[in-house]
DNA sequence: TAAAAAATTTAGACAATCCTAAAAATATTT
DNA sequence: AAATATTTTTAGGATTGTCTAAATTTTTTA
């Protein structure tokens, strides 16, 4: 087993989840900007993560993770997301108070430990924003989901996932009642500006703006 | 609040321990044995948590700990020895099992997410090895306790603390019986070795040699 | 398609932390 | 108290990861 520094895991999870994203090539400034460091730092990086094996790295093109370098990053991912789990559930950390926690927390080295701490949580399959917690088996699955600005009026759906875990995102959410698990009826959509009238549990309606409305993905 | 680095930290921790063992003062050799470095990087490291004020440092002299410092390295037991409680408790590890991973833990940095986890954990007074844990205030409120090796014949004292968190000590005590709370009763000492004959729980009487009754501490 | 703009990499420095080897200070022994 | 031994510090170098500035490559634009 490759070991990686906590910098270099933290490179290959920004890689992984930029690749994830239906992306086949990732640049240097994509990573520099989600890490906030400098592309000339980013190429440093590059170098070493290919040396490790975990890319496969083109100068002047970009990079594209390996099967190894993958599994790697969902390690992480599984860890993350398993540690945000125990903060909401447990701890009682609201959803935009755990992503700077579980950030650090991922990076804790220990296998009992975090197979332990799955069982102790009850084998969740999703975190608390929705995203799929990988298997320690490091497969991932989905299930699939439909961006809440795809659909069309009178269309349903149970709010499943927020991309986005920015803590203002989160507040808001929070505010107009967007929880996972609610059922979310399209009213109408503005043609002008695309926002949404959404009806929320068949409780209350409100307006939500295109930038929201691409954040938030539901199953039917 | 002054920060430390993960590094800082061990040191400041290291020299914290070694002067509650009653050391007025802390030698550099000393350090090093205990982190598994080398003198030369304890001297480069004592300049820096010197200019820090966490400790005072007289060359080729030695090392005390100042009032701040210690406040730091309390921070840091405390959530050292509340994670110990959270892996025995909760995720049901050994108590020969926690030391390592809860060292990666405790540099862990979040007030709300160890106040979240003491109050979750039911505000526990001592970690699995007997020893107490620091309050939110910093504050360390000691139990008296004695040594079992200072015990007499016919003494009966309750365990409450194994100093020495090795594996392989952790695992014989386990072994034998002697865990945190069990009675222990003096029934003869050996004057040849200073072994000790005791009776635990009333049930069983074995015998230790001086080396583990000098670990083991009892409350009466 | 040639020039300008943007992205990327390299070169060279800096900070943290570690090390080895040598120098300096302290402690011990005779 | 001088010689020896031990401890501690300094000097200088390696490593990891950062940065700025300059050079290089690719992309865009006119």
């Amino acid at each position: 087993m490759i070991s990686l520094s906590y910098t270099e895991e933290n490179y290959l999870k920004a890689i992984y989840h930029l690749s994830y994203l239906g992306k086949e090539c990732i640049t240097t400034n994509e990573i520099a900007e989600m890490l906030n460091t400098k592309p000339a730092s980013v190429s440093d990086m590059l170098k070493k993560l290919s040396q490790k094996e975990m890319i496969n790295y083109v100068k002047y093109y970009g990079v594209e993770i390996t099967d190894q370098g993958k599994s790697c990053a969902l390690k992480i991912v599984r860890k993350h997301r398993l540690w945000e789990v125990f903060l909401v559930e447990k701890l009682k950390f609201n959803w935009d108070e755990v992503h700077d926690v579980a950030e650090e927390l991922e990076h804790i080295q220990s296998n009992l430990l975090i197979e332990r701490l799955d069982h102790f949580l009850g084998f969740p399959k999703y975190d608390p924003h929705g995203d799929p917690i990988p298997g320690a088996d490091g497969l991932l699955r989905e299930k699939p989901q439909i961006g809440l600005c795809d659909l069309t009026i009178n269309d349903i759906g149970f709010l499943s996932n927020v991309k986005e875990a920015g803590v203002a995102f989160l507040q808001y959410c929070d505010k107009v009642g967007l929880k996972i698990g609610v059922k979310i009826k399209v009213i109408d959509k503005v043609s002008f500006d695309n926002s949404l009238e959404i009806e929320i549990d068949n409780i209350k309606t409100i307006s939500i703006s295109k930038e929201v409305s691409k954040n938030i993905f539901v199953t039917r």
